[in-house]
DNA sequence: AAGATTCTACTACATCCGTAGAAGGCGCCA
DNA sequence: TGGCGCCTTCTACGGATGTAGTAGAATCTT
């Protein structure tokens, strides 16, 4: 189930709060994402197509709600990118973020610190 | 710079050695993209135009060079991942990462020490 | 030097993606 | 009851993407 990123915009929306219309979805797009009200329905109609999303009828109004959840998307997402750009290895990934002036030791010590965490509760 | 997937196999078998003609390329490809030789001329053709990379001829054969390194590529796409998944910020994914339980302890470990290594040089 | 091999440039084409308009249906308000 | 406003479904369309074929030029091979 890959996302386009449009239809990021239109699920990240329907995430925060669901079910919703296609109106809810379109007012919680961020600023900046100015979409016809059509384009939103066309995106919706897409992802129920792609059964990210399903789509029932309320008098003549739509709504929907999430089939996938952005924990599934969000892990199907990172491990497309570990594959495509980090030879599908946390190894690099790991390299790549050390290297990367970009992130800030707080940053980079709030990552460390939740992952070693986590480390420890499974024991190694 | 923005690189598509099919783009993404090109570029990392380019950078794996270069400058490469395509023929080198595609002999370095990941066994299961068999893709035809004039399917690898094209994508680097739209790689030059794109400015990714760079053509040069010697002789009748064109040698290809990387222009975008390997680092920005990927900062580039990490950074497109974080905004489109993970409201752009490393919080977000931090959480996600902390929760998934598709890491083993040990890679996450493994990330842990060296952010954690990173951190402290730089200090806080 | 002729045939085989390999390149290159160009063209092609189906599908996907972003983005939206048009036209018709339904409920509400004056 | 005639608009007004919102909803729905359908259709559209240009540009990006994946994937490759063709034809002619250059080069190697014997």
């Amino acid at each position: 189930m890959k996302l386009t990123e449009a239809e990021w915009q239109i699920m990240n929306a329907l995430w925060q709060k669901h079910p919703a219309t296609a109106r809810e979805v379109m007012d919680r797009l961020p600023a900046g994402v100015n979409w016809a009200y059509t384009t939103i329905k066309t995106l919706l109609t897409r992802l129920v197509e792609k059964k990210a999303v399903t789509e029932a009828k309320h008098a003549n109004t739509s709504v929907y709600e999430p089939l996938v959840s952005q924990q599934k998307a969000r892990l199907n997402a990172f491990r497309s990118l570990l594959d495509q750009a980090f030879d599908g290895a946390i190894g690099p990934l790991v390299h790549f973020l050390a290297e990367e002036k970009q992130f800030t030791a707080k940053e980079k010590k709030e990552l460390a610190r939740i992952l070693e965490s986590e480390a420890e509760d499974k024991g190694e």
